[in-house]
Parts: structure tokens; C-alpha cells; sequence
DNA sequence: GGAGGGTCTTGACCCCCGTCAATTACCGTT
DNA sequence: AACGGTAATTGACGGGGGTCAAGACCCTCC
């Protein structure tokens, strides 16, 4: 067992805090798997028999049309798990999934994982949560999508992104886009012009102040202000 | 017990096939509630104690921004249980939901049912493949927003209610739209304006022949032929 | 250091579709 | 049959943001 498995188990919001059996049994039946940046972690469609842990790297979950056009829908980060949802259908994967750069993901089989739910409901009224959180991400995505404007849905994601590391939404807070700004743009439902095009919009506002990849927070107050918070 | 409660019970995914004792367990702690056309059933924010089975009627699920724009997410028919999520989840409901006709609903309060689940993992696991379903709807949805024009998202939505409804989609089918264009034209994410002109620009074309609410597919073949089926 | 490739930025153009406004059609009520 | 209210349609117009093309900026690797 490596141990960044296990802090990275430790650290999923699926398996923290389980008793010491019940992880031994999750690990039992998990293997790891090595990407490399760009490599595919499965395509829309490919038969789904089981789910992953990020546990280093990242990587990018995406619909992709025929033209080409790329919609990010999620980007994963060490800890999260993805794809729960999957194996509780009989279909294939719905989305693509690609890693952002070397990163290590924990497999766990379908058919195990789910004998494992119905000996143990605790567990699967974690596997509950955890989809409803995803159920509420994509809502909050059709929201953006449908309702807001690009600036607004830049906003909003880096409000949420501060929110989820523990940053306060002040004057002076900097956030740092883990990803590249073109990988935000897909998530963000536009392409790279538009996304420079608002950051500097926002820049010359005097909103913000956008270094390379680090973003510092000038005006809280009327960046945020029209968030529900 | 009103016994077209009963039938949507049976009815429902979450609920068919289950042996008689577990039904009434269902039955014990639910609750019927009637709503008027344009009553609301929740509002975002709302304090999720429990969801909700669609009995008779039609209920919109839909989110609204500040200057009053909306995006309908589900538009729910009997035997639909909704906002399963929410009970899983420590907040409010993420979305408001409103009935578009005299509607009645099963209201399953959230700790009693958490409990049964804790005692019954075959019906966890049921709740685990509905709340799938419902993350897969959503992803098709930001699919749709994010990558596809109305006319494709049209002609998206109509195959996929005709196949769950159990019409081929050939020649000479005819889907007819449960709810006021209005509803669908939000579900879409456009507006009434745009929805009629995408009718009109297809049945031009000879690829449909709009009736009212009925939609007679003259073309199937140029009109579903990019879809993945 | 220079070459090359990927990422990001900037400018010019324009199209889909949302907005506004005005009819028209379609109800259920009296 | 007349009528008020909602829903649906049609036309004119404009803007947000996507597309295309060209540079600018960084990397890594010879």
C-alpha cells in the first residue's frame, strides 16, 4: 500500500474517518493507475466498471461535440472522487476524462464496490451524499450557463474555488488558477478571447490584478456583491 | 390510502417492484399534498425536509436570476420522484419548483426515509441509480446549453421524450408537447420568440408539421440523423 | 543563444439569438 | 356572441461573444 493512496483515501470526502476495516476493504479491492498529461482516462461511451479517486495530478472531465467545441464540466483535484455515478447505471461513461498532467488515480471495480454499499449502508449514504453534491455542481453549472453572463460566471467560479481552499472573499486575497487559463475557459463555457478579454475588462476596473496565473482581489465588495454568498 | 397514490408508487422507479411490506413502510410515512396551477411547491433556499413523488399533474423545476430570467431544469410527470438530492445535503433546495397544472404530490419527509434506507440497502441502492439518472440528465442539459444551437436542442429534447415514451422516431410519429411552448422554450434555454421561429424554420423545411402541440416528423432521418441515438 | 512549439493576448468582423413591440390566435367566462 | 387574459407568432433591431488571424510571450530543447 503507497502511502499517498492512503492519505489520498483519508482525505476523500467518500472515506474519511471510516473505521480502519472498512478502508482496508476499499483498498483491497482498489489499484492505482498512472496517466501522463494528456493522456485519456476513458471516452464518452467506453463501458463504465468502476469509479476513480484523484490521488495526485489533476484532470479534466469534458463533453465534446462534433466540431470539436470542448464544455469542461469538472476539474478534479487530489482527494475527489468521480464518476460514482456511472456504475449505478447500466450505460457507459457519459463525459470524457483526460489528465491535465502526470497524475495517479485510484480504480475501484463496479461489481466489488457495490456488493461493499449493500453490506454496509453507512457507506452508502456517503456514495448518496457525494452524488447529490455533484447533482448540485452541474445545477449551479446550467445556472451559470443559462443565467449569467461570461464575467459573471468568472466570478462566480473564483468565489466558489476561494470558498472550497478556505480563502475569505476579501481585498487583497489572491487566487491562483490551478489549471490553464484555457482549461478554465472551457469550464467557464467560453473560449480563450472572451476569458482574456474579461480578466482584462476586470483588470482595467481596478477589480483585480491579474499576474500570470495569480488573480489578487481589489474590490470584494463590488466583485462579489451581487452573489448570494 | 388513496389508491392513485398507490399506482404512482408502483409507478415510480424508486418504488416499483418492491414487496408489500417495504411499500407500506413508504405509504406510513409519506404525506399527499395538493397544489393549485402556479402554486409553488418549493422555493431555492428553502429548508429541504424532505422530496417529493409527482402523483398527478406537472410540476416545473426551475431556476431564476435577479432580473427575473429562468431556466426550467426538469419538467416532472407522475410517477417522478424529485429533489431526492436535497435530503442528503445540508442546505436548502438548490432550485424552486412550481406546479404548471392542478397537481398532487407524495411528500417523503427526510429523517423517516433516511432511516428505512439505513435498514434497507436494496432500496439505497435504487435511490443511488435514480440520483445517476438525474446527473445524467443534467449533464446532457449543460451539453445542450454549452455546445449545441436551439434547433439542435430541440430536436435533442423531442427524441429523447419520444424514446422515453416509447414512440420510434420515424416518419409519420407524432409527439405532442405536455406543457405551454412557454414551459419548453425555457427548458431549452431560449424564449418563446426564438422557440416559435425554430418550429416555423423546420417545418419549412419539411422536416416537421406543427399541429398546436402536436409535432408530426415528416424527416426523421435529416432530423435525428446527428444525433448518437 | 536561437529555434520552435504551446499558451495567451489583441484586434476586426459578424452571426445567433435575445429584446422590444405589435398582432394574432386561443382559450374559459359571462 | 362578446370579451378579457394568456399564449403564440411575427418583424425589426442590437449586442454579447464566437471566429479568424496575427502577434506576443514563455517555455523547453538543441
Amino acid at each position: 500500500m503507497v502511502p499517498a493512496t492512503y492519505e489520498a483515501l483519508r482525505r476523500s470526502p467518500l472515506f474519511a474517518n471510516l473505521p480502519p476495516e472498512d478502508l482496508a476493504r476499499i483498498i483491497d479491492i482498489s489499484s492505482v493507475r498512472h496517466y501522463a498529461k494528456r493522456e485519456t482516462v476513458f471516452r464518452e461511451g467506453d463501458r463504465a466498471d468502476g469509479f476513480f479517486v484523484a490521488v495526485s495530478g489533476s484532470v479534466k472531465v469534458f463533453k465534446i461535440s462534433e466540431d470539436g467545441k470542448e464544455q469542461v464540466l469538472h476539474i478534479l483535484e487530489p482527494g475527489q472522487s468521480f464518476a460514482e455515478a456511472t456504475i449505478f447505471e447500466g450505460g457507459g461513461f457519459p463525459a470524457n476524462a483526460e489528465a491535465l498532467c502526470k497524475s495517479d488515480l485510484l480504480f475501484l471495480p463496479k461489481r466489488p464496490f457495490i456488493v461493499l454499499l449493500e453490506k454496509n449502508p453507512a457507506m452508502a449514504l456517503r456514495v448518496l451524499a457525494s452524488l447529490s453534491k455533484w447533482l448540485k455542481r452541474m445545477t449551479d453549472l446550467v445556472e451559470n450557463l443559462a443565467l449569467r453572463d461570461v464575467e459573471a460566471r468568472l466570478v462566480f467560479f473564483v468565489a466558489e474555488e476561494m470558498k472550497g481552499h478556505g480563502l475569505a472573499l476579501q481585498d487583497g486575497a489572491v487566487y491562483e488558477i490551478p489549471v490553464s487559463k484555457n482549461v478554465l475557459a472551457s469550464r467557464l463555457g467560453t473560449v480563450p478571447e472572451t476569458f482574456s478579454r474579461t480578466l482584462k475588462k476586470l483588470q482595467e476596473e481596478g477589480k483585480i490584478r491579474v499576474r500570470g496565473n495569480q488573480i489578487r482581489i481589489l474590490k470584494a465588495q463590488s466583485l462579489f456583491g451581487a452573489l448570494a454568498q
